[in-house]
DNA sequence: ACGATTTAGATCGTGCACAATTAAATTGTC
DNA sequence: GACAATTTAATTGTGCACGATCTAAATCGT
């Protein structure tokens, strides 16, 4: 913890610019990276990148629905979905074709490979759960925040 | 909210994979989104990024520190920081050069463009804030949970 | 029926994130 | 002083995120 103490009057504080550590973005933000570097190690073993897990994620919940339907649960859009689709199609995990009652949309369905690849992702709740340990007084609580958080965010950023 | 109410016996719950919304690291997943998307807004009228600005809001804390000070200060690494960096220089906002001292390291310090960027930067935070308006509760808390979380994770993440 | 609009995806370009590799400078040790 | 080990950045390759633009299919209005 390099300077922190002894804020001496020689350095006025009065222009500082906002400090990274008092702002909930970072927090936010290195939360996410720290996520992310756990997840990696956790679905190296599968294969999938975390956005791919949250892809697989969905269809294990839902098979069949649409690229939309998926965006739409995942919030993204199809120019982020469309190559991260291809990747699990590529890997044999996930059909993609067109629907033939609607040409306009896609529908994605599991690969037996991609089903069987459901049983192997059961565990990683658990090693996610362990890497945690006991460092989460109420995840309830914090899960509502960041919620309210994203919604009052969302609500700002699309006035339209 | 589709499919929610009457858990029906028809539909057995026990195979379920974990869902999205109970999941912490999907929460701050999309929390770190829609931040991004305001600040995306907020910072277009300098010219900056979200990590961009991230980047300079620790220059202007802290004027002339070298690469991987910074690289620290953000826990990024030079093949984030590098093309980041030469874009903040193609932008006359920073200098990059190396340390006549020793020379494996690069200074970083502002320009008088970057230096005048500050003043205008300045109102970010509370465009943030306004954004925000009264969705939070305590800021305080949720930001030490994030942190504790971010903790946890790191340690977790580099067994090391 | 048919032109205008809307919708679903795909494509392209820019930028972030990170692992792995490489190159150069410095330090430690003999 | 020579040389191995370490440190610091840069480079390369893969993948995510998103705005903007494009195409094709479906739907709407008259």
């Amino acid at each position: 913890m390099p300077g922190r103490e002894a804020m001496t009057a020689d350095k006025v504080p009065e222009q500082h610019s906002p400090r990274l550590e008092d702002q909930l973005c970072f927090a936010v933000y290195q939360a996410g990276h720290a996520f992310n570097r756990v997840y990696r190690s956790v679905l190296a073993e599968l294969g999938l990148t975390y956005p791919q897990y949250l892809a697989m994620l969905v269809l294990w919940e839902c098979d069949g629905l649409t690229v939309k339907a998926m965006g739409e649960r995942l919030m993204l859009d199809s120019g982020t979905l469309t190559p991260l689709l291809k990747r699990l199609e590529a890997a044999g995990l996930i059909r993609r074709e067109r629907d033939r009652e609607d040409e306009r949309q896609v529908r994605l369905s599991l690969t037996a490979q991609g089903e069987s690849l459901r049983e192997k992702g059961r565990c990683v709740p658990d090693s996610m759960a362990r890497a945690l340990g006991g460092a989460l007084e109420s995840k309830g609580r914090l899960l509502e925040q960041l919620n309210a958080l994203r919604d009052a965010l969302l609500a700002a950023a699309e006035p339209a």
